[in-house]
DNA sequence: TATTGTTATACTCTATAACTATA
DNA sequence: TATAGTTATAGAGTATAACAATA
């Protein structure tokens, strides 16, 4: 093998260009469906929960003023319904329609696909291995008070 | 030790996660120097460089007239510099001022000493193990036509 | 004619402050 | 009074299309 371009990038700029090329993937098949990174979020944490608009601005780390107008541009195309909460009558529960569910599954399942073919470099050991050590820092920054989960 | 809160949560995912939890730290400190996570790009690529306004944009993946937004306001801040590109009396050329140099260190600064903190989970080798295979995605994916370097 | 950069315009995304309705 | 959500406003960030200056 020749040295060339393997070089070890180290941890720090290892990490920050991963971040990129990772989100970049995520990025570009969003937009394939015309969804800005915030909405594609949006979709992905609506896919098991209905949350109210406060909870939203919580996962989504927003302002809860920025919510409303997230929530009025998806429902205008149909991604979104808001819904009474029950019992609290000040509160609003927002919920995906069947047609950003399907989305939502379509942008997954295209992004899964992608970082398949991305960690096709590494061998399956190699490939569980990263996972395992990602998750780690993930669990870990969580118990930090990271951010809530994703796609 | 419980299994409790391990369980490896697959490539896709923890990648996913990972993504958002770097670019989280890196968005924060940016923010502590009230620099949006692209102002922070754009000064990260212009730690090496002093490109054009049309390298600028393929460099940042925008079209050339949000480059020129972005530098205006950048400019007006004192973070970066038009100047003259020599030969090409068409071309301008974008550099760091000493202020926005300076902001640059502080911002990587705070932000290696995050990512080394968050990777105190991990051995020393454990460390070097993600740093190394990490990079193999980010040079595979750059072959395959990925992002340039950040931060 | 082609390229480099800017301008005009329109939209999304975001926060702050003030507001309404409910608790 | 306090909480849930909206509205009004202002500004950053983005793309498209039309433009000026230079090659």
């Amino acid at each position: 093998m020749q040295q060339q371009d393997e070089e070890d990038l180290g941890i720090v700029d290892a990490l920050a260009q991963l971040a990129f090329v990772v989100q970049g993937k995520l990025a570009r098949h969003a937009a394939a469906r015309d969804l800005s990174m915030i909405q594609a979020r949006l979709l992905g944490v609506l896919r098991d929960r209905e949350p109210t608009m406060q909870e939203l601005a919580r996962l989504l780390d927003l302002d809860k003023s920025s919510v409303t107008g997230l929530i009025d541009r998806a429902e205008k195309r149909g991604l979104v319904q808001r819904a009474p909460s029950g019992d609290d009558r000040r509160a609003i529960r927002v919920r995906l329609t069947k047609s950003g569910r399907q989305i939502a599954t379509d942008v997954r399942r295209l992004f899964q696909a992608d970082v398949a073919s991305a960690t096709q470099c590494l061998s399956s050991a190699e490939s569980k291995r990263l996972s395992t050590l990602a998750t780690r820092i993930v669990k870990s920054s969580a118990h930090a008070g990271g951010l809530p989960r994703m796609p």
